[in-house]
DNA sequence: GTTAGCACTCACACACGGAGAGTGCTAACC
DNA sequence: GGTTAGCACTCTCCGTGTGTGAGTGCTAAC
């Protein structure tokens, strides 16, 4: 299962590779400049410091690190986490005890599809420290009707609720003309369900069109066109949007990390993820990638999010709902945990969609 | 209209409270110590600096004012805050072109109660530079069934979806014996119907330990007693939480002010929030009072609440659903335009509420 | 009671200096 | 030729010292 294309980018030596691991393994713990020193007391490079001295200014003459200062140790810049994801993170998966574990709380869990999300986000965030979990909904492109319900609430307000055959569900709130019975609404909801059943929003609006109208119309048909309206309206709302709900858990984690300890920074993560155009247009093109997707500090376009990085995974079915899950955490993050535990949880994710509406 | 008890801390004399009220003006709009000189720069209070030094360390000897050193300005004391709020602050309310403004923002939306209460929380965090907003879904104590809804989702799984009276639904998906069609299911949602109507999780319980059962019952009785216990489970669980749903708005805001500039500050702020047995607990005790109150700093419980202040306002109808909105920041906060704004927010809330559940 | 004047205090900003960490280079070594 | 020891060099960090300015508290005069 090759998971990443390997060795995309021209790969170095056996022994740079292994000092830049090295580099990254540890800057990722100790957030700190690594050292030379430091490097040969704690790995089996089995080289001295000079010599890797020299190693890690090639690896910098190659931008794969930097240096804060003369006299400080190396950093990994972005290009040098993006080598290290694509070529050189060990390929493990979550230990079976865990993932007995999670499956296990995916089972206790209420069988509703929003504590899923709350609880993929959850376990995303408690499986890497320091990074937050995400997921979203699984959002279908254009929606289609699998049954609708209309409720008096009030003399003249009615609730409409629509499930949809992606496994979604909507309801508002539908103005009425007074002196509407229930009787009536259901005999309207009756109708509305043979007119918009297996159907998008366009393909009602036209049977809704095609509606006998005018003089002959009954006190049925006009509150029938009238909810109608309504409900096209409603879909073609939530077709629009490119992300329906999001679940996040885990910020305060992000937060904690000494990258943050600043307001300011933290301020500008949580104005990015409210950016709801940017996040859309990562979950269209891990959609669309249709496998774990993985960003990178500037790999990001929105200024504020260039000191974070994201790994997000698809799941739902293509073609249907597709939703995201994944972790936001700052560049300097545990990426091969990271991957592991996102294809986890979207494989989790996966399996909970197929068994729900197969 | 007696908004607040006044004058039930012992006044002082006029031109104390004066200072006093110039003090924390200036202390809110700068966010630094302010000394004598620029009070009397600022404030028509007619006398030397002199003299507001003296009156100025009068205010320090009864606990309203504090020093952070010797040769700083005086600073306000959540004593001190609490003065201003019970006896000093102003009572402004928000400007009618405001008010205008506001109202239509809540009838352009589509009328759909979350709506309203993303935008009661954005609308408050707009009206108060450097807070946040809250609002909480109106939670009722016990709530009784209008409605029951029974959907097939898939071969072994229905959507349950309840109306309360109340004005709240929920919905749960609920698991099925095989084979089962959705004309059982509406024979079923009809049965449930007349059984759970107008009635709470207690008296439903008592219901459906009533039915006939063992050997005489058929498959809808079978049927109908799962899906009552679901039913029962889901209210049970709704009416346990305190709070059914919190929106929030504008907490960037929050840390954007000096007293948060580091993330540890911001990470208590955001902690505390997510510590819904504390909200929980403010939010009955604001419905207990049925008028706005005021949390001020250390009178906040939780630790990591005490920087921050809270002024919330219930609405909804007591002894149904009861919701609570307001406005969260710094201690540091503008508080008479805060409590005007959350009046007028409340207020406007409580109309939508009459006018939807009349 | 109010105010001018003044001594006193303290945070803040800045410069200085030593210590320590870590590099880069060079020359020797294998 | 790659590797390594040795060493000079650089730069941050931290503690110390100092001057400056803001602001108070007190006193004595109004």
């Amino acid at each position: 299962m090759a998971r990443r294309p390997r060795r995309t980018i021209g790969s170095l030596d056996t022994r740079s590779d292994e000092v830049l691991r090295a580099v990254i393994d540890e800057y990722v713990i100790s957030a700190t400049p690594v050292s030379s020193g430091s490097l040969v007391e704690h790995y089996p490079l089995g080289v001295s410091s000079a010599t890797v001295r020299n190693i890690l200014s090639d690896l910098e003459a190659l931008g794969l690190l930097t240096h804060p200062h003369t006299s400080a140790g190396r950093v990994p810049t972005d290009a040098g986490y993006r080598y290290y994801v694509q070529v050189l993170a060990d390929e493990r998966s979550v230990p079976q005890v865990e993932q007995r574990m999670i499956r296990h709380q995916f089972g206790q869990v209420e069988f509703a599809s929003e504590h899923w999300f709350r609880l993929a986000a959850s376990t995303l965030a408690a499986a890497n420290t320091g990074t937050a979990g995400l997921a979203t909904t699984a959002k279908p492109r254009a929606v289609r009707v699998r049954h609708v319900d209309l409720v008096a609430v009030q003399d003249r307000l009615a609730l409409l609720v629509v499930l949809f055959r992606e496994g979604t569900m909507k309801q508002t709130l539908q103005n009425l003309p007074a002196g509407t019975s229930q009787d009536q609404l259901d005999r309207v909801a009756g109708l509305l369900n043979v007119l918009a059943i297996d159907r998008t929003a366009d393909e009602i609006a036209v049977a809704l069109a095609d509606l006998p109208s005018g003089e002959a119309s009954s006190d049925d048909l006009d509150l029938l066109s009238r909810v109608g309206e309504g409900l096209v309206r409603t879909m073609r709302e939530f077709d629009a949007a490119l992300i329906d709900d999001l679940f996040s858990d885990g910020l305060l984690n992000v937060m904690a990390a000494p990258e943050f300890d600043r307001s300011e920074k933290v301020r500008q993560v949580f104005a990015a993820l409210e950016n709801r155009v940017y996040l859309g247009s990562l979950v269209e093109s891990v959609a669309r990638a249709g496998s774990i997707q993985i960003f990178i500090g500037h790999e990001n376009r929105p200024l504020e999010m260039q000191d974070v990085s994201l790994v997000l995974a698809p799941y739902g079915r293509i073609g249907h709902a597709i939703g995201v899950v994944g972790v936001l955490g700052p560049t300097r993050m545990p990426y091969a945990q990271a991957i592991a535990s996102v294809e986890f949880v979207s494989g989790l994710m996966n399996e909970l969609v197929e068994h729900l509406y197969a």
